[in-house]
DNA sequence: CCGACTTTGTGCAAACGTTCACAAGGGCGT
DNA sequence: ACGCCCTTGTGAACGTTTGCACAAAGTCGG
């Protein structure tokens, strides 16, 4: 993710955990102005943004002094303040490479417009989706990165291709000047410094969800108590050789097979 | 979350942080292991995975003493142990509730398959799309969850919903015995404990890209110096009303940060 | 069989994040 | 004008995560 070192922090810098936040508290205060609400007080806030209150008015304070002692926080100040801070006041046309059925899907997100975020181009490379219309925009052919990225001064490109055409989209993106990648294919991107990448994965997000589903199970059914061939110390074998051939049918029959991705295309 | 707390940790018990990469590891060895590759040191795989070669060591270190030193990892032999400490040797049944543009991209989406899940059903409330087939599953009535849950005991669900039907189609996922939940609608869900939600939000990740973006940007043109109104002192205001509209004018003309000052205080 | 070389596994310290608990500050009723 | 009550903002303690640096442990050539 192109860890920025908080030494170069100063006293300006939002630690990153909070910048993590902000977007959930900026999307509670508009569902509270909604709602009507005026105030709200770092303990309401905190309960329907799912934080404790210390984290939130931390997490705030690190914005400046914005609410008012004995009352609480102004709905619609505050979500001036973090919309400004998270750079929302102004518009950041996003380029989406890869119009499979995720790049569709993507296209036609509501959420994606609603906060200062346009669409200035969908892509692909299959000439069969090509020239279609999707949410709007006519497909162009991925041929176009680099002109349509310098053309709209494009910051934010989203990468919705299969694993395999990933990296090179991505490195044409950057060196079109993208400095801010979305990543939905399963791989790891390189990018030179400097560029900031984030990835959301399905696959991982139900695999972690996995392991602790499984301790709970394992915890309900056998007691924590380790037993079987599971034992650390008892795991350890001598070679390489004898014990690996049966591992791996077990691990192999039950359906799991190798990346083979394809999102999208 | 449901942060368990890590105390609980006797002498199992693997970080979050840890379990967290545990995935990118096992995807990066299937990747490996397609290329040929037998045999594998931690700072290959560190590198293909994106992460420091000690941080890597640690992980797996956890998991038990399965490299041989010298010489690395064996390839085959840590796929299996990482996808059976991830509970990937098990199938996981999912239920995806919401049949719309995301729903539907993640009824298609092969890598859901592809390490243990296997889609149990596809959920929607809508008449219009009840009845009809995607990725060979017909869409069933979103009033069947309970009994689909129950009838292939279905541990973990997944809610493509609009957020307005989040909650819901959540608490009674969870009254119907699911503990295990990813969440693509922009809500904060609130559960019972002992239940984990994971969240995949498109549209925080690009609202941090969006803050470091114009991070970069602001640096790049303006340089870090304070200036203007920002300095947190002179932020502060008498009352809640009449400056406040004064504050937003100036806020919105003047391009620049308030931000950057001392913490001091 | 030995010694040189490679790579793992881990103790330790520093960085980072979370939570508690409370002083400082501001509103509001009297 | 005063004092009570409420809520913010933050110092300090604690827990977690990261990364360094190195001893332990294994391989391999001779």
């Amino acid at each position: 993710m192109s860890r920025r070192p908080a030494s170069e922090n100063g006293s300006q810098g939002i630690p990153e955990a909070t910048v993590a936040r902000l977007p959930v508290y900026l999307r509670t205060l508009y569902a509270l102005a909604d709602r009507g609400i005026a105030t709200v007080s770092s303990e309401e806030l905190a309960s329907a943004a799912g934080v404790n209150s210390a984290k939130l008015r931390k997490d705030l304070s690190h914005l400046g002094s914005y609410g008012t002692r004995g009352v609480g926080y102004d709905v619609d100040y505050l979500v001036y303040q973090v919309s400004r801070e998270l750079g929302l006041t102004q518009d950041w046309p996003v380029v989406i490479v890869g119009a499979g059925n995720l790049g569709r899907a993507l296209a036609n997100y509501g959420g994606f417009a609603s906060r200062g975020f346009r669409v200035a181009a969908l892509l692909d490379s299959d000439p069969a989706v090509v020239g279609s219309v999707i949410a709007g925009h006519v497909v162009r052919n991925a041929g176009g990165i680099e002109s349509v990225v310098t053309r709209h001064e494009v910051a934010i490109g989203v990468i919705a291709t299969p694993a395999g055409s990933a990296q090179d989209v991505c490195d044409r993106l950057v060196a079109a000047g993208v400095t801010s990648i979305l990543n939905f294919a399963p791989v790891v991107l390189s990018v030179p410094s400097g560029v900031d990448v984030r990835k959301v994965d399905l696959s991982i997000e139900l695999q972690i969800l996995a392991f602790h589903a499984q301790r709970r199970a394992v915890v309900r059914v056998g007691g924590d108590a380790e037993h079987g061939w599971g034992t650390r110390q008892a795991r350890r074998r001598g070679g390489l050789g004898p014990v690996r051939a049966a591992d791996m049918a077990a691990a192999m029959d039950d359906g799991t097979e190798p990346e083979a991705q394809a999102i999208a295309t």
